[in-house]
DNA sequence: GATGAATGAGTGTTCATTCAT
DNA sequence: CATGAATGAACACTCATTCAT
């Protein structure tokens, strides 16, 4: 027998990324999606039950990388701030460098398919950001609010910053990165 | 000859927003849309050229009911930091009791549809709100930011916060409102 | 609007018959039968819901017509054997000129679809035989068992008869037709 | 070279049967029976040429072991009614001990594969039920008629009675097998 | 001998849109 | 002006079968 590919299996990630980018998640269909990934649409079932299958999958894909790479660079005995905006510049340059992940991403979640994803496992991934986030409410260098409060003011604006459709005359500079940061700093800082 | 009957165009205005709300946008169809407008498929076409027009129509339909609840009980003699509150409140305020049109505006704004609209129109309707930033950065009361990033950092998080789906844990209250507004003017406040 | 068509909608139902005489029931295709109808597959579903509709429809339009005939030139007064014979031949006659209609119903009636058909009606169009057998049995002219061993005894072995796949000796004549009554006729009567 | 193992032939038989009984035979496929059977569905094709032998030969197997059983018990010195009225009990318990082979059988034989079984070994198997028919009509105990009606009126009400879906009424009890016996028997007698 | 991967062709069904009335 | 009928094209998915290992 033929062993299992996982170049195909890879394959079929990229181009379900792909194909939403290009096209919008309304749009994108099985066979689209298993063409541009050149494979016949009854391959992608060897790989997947179904679409919501290849599409939950690849949106958790993109979650678990953005997570890993939000925590790179971190120490825990760097002072909160610093870690807060080590995370804050990691989030930043994952959501430029890869776009497309970002607009997979966005699609998906206001997507009905957003309801399918294991919430235990999601939440697992980001908990080192919550307890970052714990942490400097307990040292008293940020303001004690609702951590989701704190997601929309510091980490979802960078979603919209990086988004070239969203913010049409915003250009992406080390100057500007680093205003904006001052704004996500100041909005949470005690 | 008859005028186009008004009720009806309202009718699937309400009906797009509805059916994209119940079942999503890429399993929302022109003739479920019509359906729930009680009227024909056929019909729709005499109110809207395809269903792209009638995707973006209802779009710019909310957009501009928004902008316009957004200036509501702004005085031009209140101080800058009032009338930015209230922009907030308004703007919160909609989005609360309009989940339906946030959820609708969500979905299309991360679609390729969102290509569609035009932009000057789309400029003028927030003229307004681009006016306050304006004149608080020249009254050095808010950070010489770009607009676009005072917008990332003061009203989309309000998309963020007002969404049960995104933000699980938070309970909006008054309270709560007021705290998170606090959050949005740290964060611009020079 | 275009009004529709009912010479459409009854040619769906030959087609489906047609379709399942020729290659199966396993085999038939919703495209194939609406290809015989002469009807793009997707207008089908503007006559019935869908397959099953169509399937089940079909049949109990099949089992409407064969009750019709079965009571033809019955007439209250006769003696009880003679409606007997009478309803035998007028099933008989239906079974033979109307071949593909058998064997549409007896594929129908062994697959899973058999499941769905509404009993009531159902019994509703068989209740004339019921009452038959019944007034047969209270006056002691038919031996007392379960009506369904009289359908199984009477009934059935006409399909069985008529069906030149499972008989593939008896050959159909008047003689045969008589003799083979009497076999029916001797089961029952007491 | 190992002889091909029998034991998954076996298994790949009670798998047709099982999921012909579940399913239905229109929605049985090869992967589905390999599945249920425990093998891949290449390893299927090793012991069937394809999906078309795999069922005819279910079938026969079926048939072979119903003819073996049928002529159970019978002794060549037996009066003729016992030797129909054992076949004919044999036939019926048959049938209800085995309700997934009946349910299988029917569905075969009214399907298109049913023209594909060898007919020559067919008649072969129910040679014995021949011979016995042709014995009673010489010896003037049955009626002198086709064998086919004798099959019509003798044993196919025993795929009947025995089907819980077509007599939905008929309870199998040791008396009702006996009234049952009779009606067949009084047919066929002279 | 045994297997899971692979696929072209097909499944039932819905789509956006047009047409005749 | 309004409509339901009509459809080619597409949808998600499964099929029987073959192939490389």
């Amino acid at each position: 027998m033929r062993i299992k590919d996982t170049e195909k299996h890879e394959a079929l990630f990229q181009a379900a990324v792909k194909v939403v980018n290009e096209i919008g998640f309304a749009s994108s269909s099985v066979s689209k999606i298993a063409r541009e990934a050149g494979v016949s649409p009854a391959t992608l079932y060897t790989y997947f039950a179904n679409k919501e299958d290849l599409l939950v999958s690849t949106y958790m894909k993109i979650k678990q990388e953005l997570s890993k790479e939000a925590m790179k660079k971190i120490d825990d005995d760097m002072p909160i701030r610093d870690c807060f905006k080590q995370v804050w510049i990691n989030y930043f340059e994952f959501a430029t460098t890869h776009r497309d992940y970002s607009v997979f991403a966005e699609q998906f979640a206001n997507s009905p398919y957003n309801e399918k994803v294991d919430l235990v496992q999601f939440e697992k991934m980001f908990e080192p950001i919550g307890r970052l986030v714990r942490r400097g409410i307990e040292m008293k260098i940020i303001k004690n609010v609702n951590p989701d409060v704190i997601g929309a003011f510091v980490f979802y604006p960078v979603l919209i910053l990086t988004n070239p459709r969203l913010c049409r005359n915003f250009k992406i500079t080390e100057e500007q990165i680093q205003a904006s940061f001052q704004l996500a700093w100041d909005a949470i800082k005690l």
